[in-house]
DNA sequence: TGAACATATGAGTAATTGTTCATATGTTAT
DNA sequence: ATAACATATGAACAATTACTCATATGTTCA
């Protein structure tokens, strides 16, 4: 009997059994689109620097203005500036201005929960 | 009257008014630590690749072999080999072996969770 | 033991990223 | 209007990263 048969759809299932064949078939239909991975993708590249940790944890304690985070996290204006931009355009911070400052703060509840699964994730 | 006298912790404070300065100095202590923040990013570092997302999503359908996933992803054995590496490092999978193949899953809870949120996040 | 298969790994390369430096924008008070 | 302050932005450069190619490792079966 031919072996190969059943693998039509599988150019690498020869051998491995292709067990899996019926499972990867039923997820191919609701596999997350090539646009999710995306933008998920992108979301979590915007979590992925210390630095923009850094500032997130300290936006955690509530809404602060630049020159309040470049002090805690301790990098330059330019270096927070340039990092807040990034964090904004991933929508996890937005800002509101009072008089020459910019208070940023966490945009939802979505941030705090994934940087708090984060840290417990780490901590085991 | 001396305004900057106000401004001792912080060079910045000396016209933005310093309002915050309390919650800096109370932030300052309960900081995230820089070792914390390193391993936190690198987590979210492990998270911000569009092909490690595209694997991880295969895998919340089941445990897989890695010729099921470079079939459902359509990237080279070598590509689905190195990444699964970074996705085990950030210890986001695990696996097991069977005879020849590696069937790969997700690693824990923390980790559908945030994937969970952060497609949430983007679909807002 | 040797051949076939499944997967991992190292080197090399093109692309991306975080920071710094210099400068621009926007706001307030004089 | 001008100066001082708070923040944003663009260019440039060093460091990092994801992929490809070639090859190595580990497993099964004859």
């Amino acid at each position: 009997m031919d072996e190969k048969e059943k693998c039509i759809d599988c150019p690498h299932h020869t051998e491995c059994g292709g067990k899996n064949i019926e499972l990867v078939k039923r997820l191919a239909d609701k596999m997350i689109t090539e646009e999710e991975a995306y933008f998920v993708s992108e979301l979590f590249k915007a979590l992925s620097d210390m630095t923009r940790v850094r500032i997130l944890f300290c936006l955690l304690g509530g809404e602060m203005c630049v020159c309040d985070i470049q002090e805690l996290v301790g990098v330059t204006q330019s270096a927070v500036s340039h990092q807040l931009r990034t964090l904004k355009q991933a929508g996890l911070v937005k800002y509101r201005r009072e008089g020459k400052s910019l208070y940023y703060s966490i945009a939802d509840d979505h941030v705090s929960s994934m940087l708090a699964t984060g840290l417990e994730h780490i901590s085991e």
